[in-house]
DNA sequence: GCGACAG
DNA sequence: ATCTTGTCGC
């Protein structure tokens, strides 16, 4: 029940989380737990608001033979860390841990907004996030951080490896004909195999996960109604 | 020193 | 990420 490590410290400079993540990337397991059997896959994601210092997050969980929701849960909290390319995990983390908190229905997988091991020290939010919740994640990012990849083919399903340094950190995914690639890396309790298998099941119509876009619904309904929910400081 | 830079 | 209206295209 307690978590490993500090991967619930949140209370670091930038430089000091730099330092973390160096750590935290020794406790990572790239690998699904044996015999992993996915039927219930979650999004996380959180909503902003400029001029302001509320962070509004959540997660949805949705059936992964329907694609149907079946459970969601938001927080809002203060922001305590400022964007920093490489450091999402130390501004967003801290809202989603509570919302997991409120959450009754444990999905098998979560899917985070942004990169896994497609970072500069292979410790993005979703190898974060995992460790954080200790349960298998994915990273599905919209746009690089760092990597890059060769031509990519015009089909759905089309993948090329996304290189960085020398090694395959994760892979871009066609989801949708015609359109912009994801980037796909794993979080932790996962490979680069089963993430992109995955992310092509909860992706069968647009561009991103059917769990990124529900999640990111729900966050920004959250964000519209304001701080009337209960707000974390 | 310069440019890049998830959300 | 957020700030913002209309507009092009399937």
């Amino acid at each position: 029940m307690e978590r490993q490590s500090e991967a619930g410290r949140w209370d670091v400079t930038p430089s000091e989380a730099v330092e973390l993540q160096r750590r935290l990337r020794e406790q990572l397991v790239l690998r699904p737990p044996p015999g992993l059997k996915v039927e219930r896959i979650a999004g996380a994601d959180i909503s902003t608001e400029k001029w302001k210092d509320t962070g509004f997050g959540g997660f949805v969980v949705l059936d992964l033979a329907s694609l149907q929701p079946v459970a969601q849960s938001g927080a809002a909290v203060t922001l305590r860390f400022p964007y920093v390319p490489g450091l999402l995990s130390f501004r967003e983390l801290p809202i989603l841990e509570v919302a997991w908190a409120r959450l009754s229905v444990r999905p098998d997988v979560v899917i985070f907004d942004g990169h896994g091991t497609a970072h500069p020290r292979r410790m993005g939010i979703a190898c974060h996030g995992g460790l954080l919740l200790g349960i298998p994640s994915i990273g599905c990012g919209k746009s690089l951080l760092v990597g890059t990849h060769g031509p990519l083919g015009e089909a759905r399903g089309s993948t090329t490896p996304l290189m960085h340094r020398g090694e395959v950190v994760g892979m871009a995914v066609r989801t949708r004909k015609g359109v912009q690639p994801v980037y796909v890396s794993p979080g932790h309790l996962m490979d680069l195999p089963t993430a992109v298998e995955l992310v092509l099941a909860v992706s069968p119509k647009f561009r991103e996960p059917e769990t990124t876009r529900h999640a990111h619904r729900l966050v920004n309904a959250l964000r519209r109604a304001g701080g009337e929910a209960a707000e974390v400081e």
